[in-house]
DNA sequence: GTCTATAACCTGATAGAC
DNA sequence: GTCTATCAGGTTATAGAC
């Protein structure tokens, strides 16, 4: 028998009990992997009272994502622009920049184990219904950081950034789903250091020298659109 | 034998429409996203019929995925074998192993994109029921890269290996999600270009210098399996 | 092998008492 | 805000006629 109380005060509210539950659940099954009842269940809630907080499985589903997302996007901006604002006018190395990007999604990581899974799946594969949201919420974040790439990769093309810079967050998002795996969270040296070896991975791709022609190539983007219902 | 005859109507078989369509619609929207029902109406068969040849919607699944993974993992260690056997005694490059790797992945995702989604699902996040058959498959073909990796690559510890493969699986697997909306399979050569900048992107990041050191790493399991039901 | 009918259960959502 | 009862429709799987 298990109790799902994470916090035990008494203002831990059937609505934030809910968002836990869903966090949990959704991902670690998916959204057609979970039933509102099986979330009220694990919640310890009434089925009835689930509807009521949240009006529908969708807008359950949309929140509990968007509200850990929204910060950790908060974050990597305000990294860049903190390193931005150090460095002054020189262009910031491709590395600190790389760490920007996935240092408060690898935290996140360790403070919220069962959001990571859902954050990987709707970053690999979102549904249909959560991607204009995502898009909105992303958009400004990843122009951001692009601009800053470029601006420490003179020369490159934008298409062949932006391929890479898919290859780099495909890399993140696998380490992701293994992170809870991982003999992290133990020593914080240690952690930090599996961090640096990611983003050196990903730095090395970035400003590695380019081996074909690719000028045709077209803006990838990035999360993808699937049908869904 | 019955080679795959994707639209002759003569002996395009019950059992050949249904694992179609489930790769279709199973690769769009996932295993718990789509019914029986609309596998049998998709695939324009009888549902009472969609059950008999395959007993299960799990064993239905299990196939779909199967059928194309399996030539596709043979075909890989095919490469490996033969160019291992056309080197001689030399270690291979880096590039030419990561080569073998992902080349026989790419094609797939040019012949067949609706597998391209159901692979990248499952090596992502596989149905807990599918990771038994997915690691006895997979496990040879890693063993055998793995090693030929190490062997071109000396003194790379065997941990920080797996760590980086996993990062280079992540990049092939993000790629594979968004092929289909790129400007592939019109020129053969741009294509090819295409799969050189993954498999150097990839090599970049295997041959990198490492920063830190991770001497207490444990070896990544690849992929994940996650509880369901 | 293919089809219909149906069993047994789960789905999201809602109406209305408390 | 919380609960019960219920809706209309979905799910997998099976039994048995053709």
């Amino acid at each position: 028998m298990k109790k799902s109380a994470p916090k035990l005060s008494s203002d831990y509210t059937t609505r934030d009990r809910l968002l836990d539950a869903a966090e949990r659940l959704f991902g670690l099954r998916g959204y057609d992997g979970v039933g509102m009842r099986m979330l009220a269940e694990e919640a310890g809630v009434n089925l009835g009272a689930a509807t009521y907080h949240f009006g529908s499985k969708d807008a359950l589903y949309i929140e509990t994502f968007l509200r850990r997302f929204r910060t950790m996007n908060a974050k990597r901006l305000r990294l860049l622009r903190q390193a931005e604002e150090e460095a002054g006018a020189n262009p910031l190395p491709v590395c600190k920049i790389v760490d920007c990007m996935i240092r408060p999604l690898f935290q996140s990581g360790l403070e919220h184990p069962s959001f990571q899974l859902l954050l990987a799946r709707n970053l690999f594969m979102p549904p249909a219904f959560l991607h204009e949201a995502i898009r909105k919420e992303l958009e400004p974040n990843i122009m951001e950081f692009h601009t800053a790439l470029l601006r420490s990769l003179p020369g490159m093309p934008d298409n062949l950034l932006h391929l890479r810079t898919m290859f780099g967050m495909g890399a993140l998002l696998v380490f992701s789903v293994q992170m809870d795996r991982m003999p992290l969270a133990r020593d914080a040296t240690f952690n930090e250091n599996v961090l640096k070896e990611m983003v050196h991975f990903i730095s090395a791709g970035l400003q590695s020298v380019s081996p074909p022609s690719l000028e045709e190539w077209l803006p990838v983007p990035f999360p993808p659109d699937f049908e869904r219902r």
